[in-house]
RNA sequence: GGAGGGGUGGCAGAGUGGUUGAAUGCGGCGGUCUUGAAAACCGUUGUGGGUUAUGCUCACCGGGGGUUCGAAUCCCUCCCCCUCCGCCA
């Protein structure tokens, strides 16, 4: 959510942001209600200063013995008409709050301005020392690979749950843990994150705090009876632990690594990009969420970047980061960064990872703040947050870049004491 | 799920329907004292909104609604926390 005040100032340059990020934003209809709403203020203010006037009078008139008939009977209308005009007040609020909380937030002055995924910009790309683009084999798939070793089966899953929950078996599943185990404690470690296990279930509010709601509400699994949504990733519970919370300085940075299962319905992305991992409701996530003094929030944007890429690094998988475009930008996100891995046997670039500044835009909506130690005065924090990393696309790289022309597995060494074993196959 | 108790400022904790935005304590800030610090003492100290703005003003005591000229205080409703009972991996 962006500050009205800062709408009602610069409306030119918010109109220019919700064009850019392709987002549906009413900023004259925003402008029009805060006008009205403000002129409403006035006059129902007025009143009530009256009001409290009076009502301080009146137990004066009474200890005196003195008849307070005439302003009782003021009062009655002045009172009617305050109740009438809080009324008007408050459908102009929720209108305008309604309108509010669907413009986007602003992209930072260093996002290149474009349309679509084609106008991002490749800010890196890495290969492992020994890496050989090409194989003197024709390398499996994941799905292959999978079936072969019988490692993954998502032909159980789509019986069990429907397609997209993939079920992981034997070494498969193992890696799978040895991956998520690997990660967090790389992240603990070497980074000083703090672990969260957080709730896999989160209310309503929590879902609106991250932004999730109510542009994406569609994409989510609702718990109807109890009014709780599954989370999309782990980003919603973690961030939401300081909702309506003030940190103090001292506190800041505040560092925490989570894993969890994430859950998306994807709702009308059936066809593109979907088969096995490539598209899936529910796949396992790290994620790094960090609340940070705003004005050092782009240096642990890229602090977070190196932490997600270190990962890469260690599991020797080529990869390449790309800075989105308004276009491709998200709509809590101000800067974002993908990370891509390689996938040999599709040739194309796999996203693993976004890693995003979100500024005050979250801070404001869940109203997370801090007391700066300077003025003891109270900031929205700026959050940020990336996977550190998804491992379903992981998956799909390690199973391909780690294959022998026999169609083994071999296992990355960093993850070999989290599996016990060395090779599938 | 049942029965009871409770949600008040950064924290703890008072609060007969009428100068209560809220006692008191802690904490914070400023000062006196001191070589310095502590202690003691004095003062000060919430957030958000409107405004033709050294000021004036409105709202906020878990959320929402109601009664009233007037609500932290009374009523309804929802949420959350605690204790006991029941159920349970």
């Amino acid at each position: 959510m962006l500050d009205l005040k800062f709408i009602r100032e610069n409306p030119e340059i918010v109109r220019k942001s919700v064009e850019n990020k392709n987002e549906k934003g009413n900023v004259d209809e925003i402008l029009s209600l805060d006008k009205d709403r403000r002129s409403l203020l006035q006059e129902v203010e007025e009143l009530k200063a009256r009001r409290n006037q009076v009502s301080k009078e009146i137990p004066k008139l009474k200890k005196a013995g003195e008849n307070a008939d005439d302003l009782l009977a003021e009062m009655k209308t002045v009172s009617d008409d305050i109740k009438r005009l809080d009324e008007e007040v408050r459908q102009v609020n929720d209108k305008l709050r309604l309108h509010l909380i669907r413009i986007p937030n602003l992209p930072h002055e260093s996002v290149p301005v474009g349309k679509s995924a084609d106008d991002n910009v490749e800010t890196k790309v890495w290969y492992p020392d020994d890496f050989n683009a090409e194989k003197d084999f024709t390398p499996m798939d994941h799905l292959q690979l999978g079936k072969k070793l019988n490692i993954l089966d998502f032909e159980r899953g789509a019986k069990i749950s429907g397609t997209g929950f993939p079920v992981y078996v034997g070494k498969g599943a193992t890696l799978e843990r040895a991956l998520i185990n690997y990660m967090i404690n790389f992240h603990i470690e070497k980074h000083g994150y703090t672990e969260i296990m957080p709730p896999l279930l989160v209310n309503r509010d929590s879902m609106f705090g991250t932004g999730q709601i109510p542009k994406l509400e569609e994409d989510m699994y609702f718990m109807e009876k109890d009014d709780l949504f599954a989370i999309p990733t782990a980003e919603v519970p973690i961030t939401n632990m300081h909702r309506e919370e003030i940190l103090s300085e001292e506190q800041l940075p505040v560092k925490y690594a989570g894993y969890s299962p994430c859950f998306r319905r994807e709702a009308g992305s059936h066809g593109k990009e979907s088969k096995g991992f490539l598209r899936v409701h529910q796949f396992n996530k790290v994620e790094m969420v960090k609340m940070v003094r705003p004005d050092s929030s782009y240096e642990e944007l890229e602090l977070l970047l190196n932490d997600a890429l270190d990962i890469l690094h260690e599991l020797k998988i080529p990869y390449r980061v790309l800075l989105l475009c308004t276009g491709d930008l998200s709509f809590a996100a101000a800067k974002c960064y993908d990370i891509e891995t390689w996938s040999p046997a599709e040739k194309k670039w796999l996203e693993a990872s976004s890693c995003s500044n979100f500024e005050d835009f979250q801070a404001r909506r869940a109203n997370i703040r801090y007391r700066r130690a300077e003025d003891k005065k109270t900031e929205f924090v700026h959050t940020l947050n990336g996977s550190g990393l998804a491992t379903s696309r992981l998956m799909v790289s390690i199973l391909e870049n780690y294959q022998t022309p026999e169609g083994k597995v071999i296992v990355p060494k960093p993850l070999q004491k989290y599996t016990g074993f060395e090779i599938i196959g």
